[in-house]
DNA sequence: AGTGAAACGACCGTAGA
DNA sequence: TCTACGGTCGTTTCACT
């Protein structure tokens, strides 16, 4: 006998309702979520104290980079020879850069990058990622226009 | 005579100290942050109300999606004939695209997949992504493992 | 755009089912 | 793990600089 499939049981359906709230907004008091997934203020704040601790939830500042001057951004597929995790770590030291992910695939790294201008940017690939050891080649995808950006996925 | 360069003149020195404290914690009080920045509580919710209806700033839920049963993460290039923005669309339209850009380079898209299997994301591929008319050709980067994710860059 | 004060509401610990 | 409750603190409004 094997035993039932079991999904992600990690939020029930009430958890789900509540951080479907907080993803609306991150600020909303405790008391009015409760009232949408009814719930006690207390019981509700539990919630949320639980799943901050697991790591599973949190709550934050979101900025617009566009808005702060920061007008160009580009990711970067990186090829690597030796350690990728090395070269990954060196990486997420680089001042301007957002997003360090292993892949499989013909690129070992996908790296994105926010910056001032072109310039900036041209700096960084050649100072900072090309010139590290193992590094072998990248290939640049400036962003045009960011179409979608999703903080969450799997609650709704 | 050239006006001097002026700089994202969007954020003073408070309200990037402001900004700061709601990145570490989007749930701080108004009382708190405005000690920490030398404003009173009353200053420091306009500022951060202001910033909110400007779109610079947003408080939110984040959540992990490994954590939530989606263990499967891919970025995809995509290469388009015709409108990218038309496709941009599309793909903004289906279940577990969490992320979609427009690029200069060897793609003309970046979209980013969360799924909950290898099954999952080859449906996804095939019957969402590759079946839209004008998508020529993709290539697909599973993610192995996350090293670094900013959600803000620009405040400190 | 800032402060300060007063009324209100949210937050947080504790107790108990 | 939930509800109930009271003390404390944060939020909100308003009058004013």
């Amino acid at each position: 006998m094997t035993p039932p499939i079991e999904r992600s049981a990690v939020l029930d359906d009430v958890s789900k309702a509540i951080v479907e709230q907080l993803q609306e907004d991150g600020r909303r008091s405790y008391a009015e979520i409760g009232k949408a997934v009814g719930l006690s203020e207390t019981a509700t704040r539990q919630r949320v104290q639980k799943l901050q601790e697991a790591g599973v939830l949190q709550i934050v500042a979101v900025t617009d980079p566009l808005q702060l001057g920061f007008a160009r951004q580009a990711m970067i597929g990186v090829r690597v020879s030796g350690d990728t995790r090395v070269v990954a770590g060196a990486m997420s030291e680089i001042p301007g850069v957002t997003y360090v992910v292993s892949t499989a695939g013909s690129f070992d790294l996908l790296v994105e990058i926010v910056c001032e201008s072109d310039d900036d940017l041209i700096d960084v690939l050649n100072d900072r990622i090309r010139s590290l050891p193992d590094v072998v080649s990248t290939e640049t995808f400036v962003y045009l226009k960011l179409h979608r950006q999703l903080y969450n996925w799997g609650t709704r």
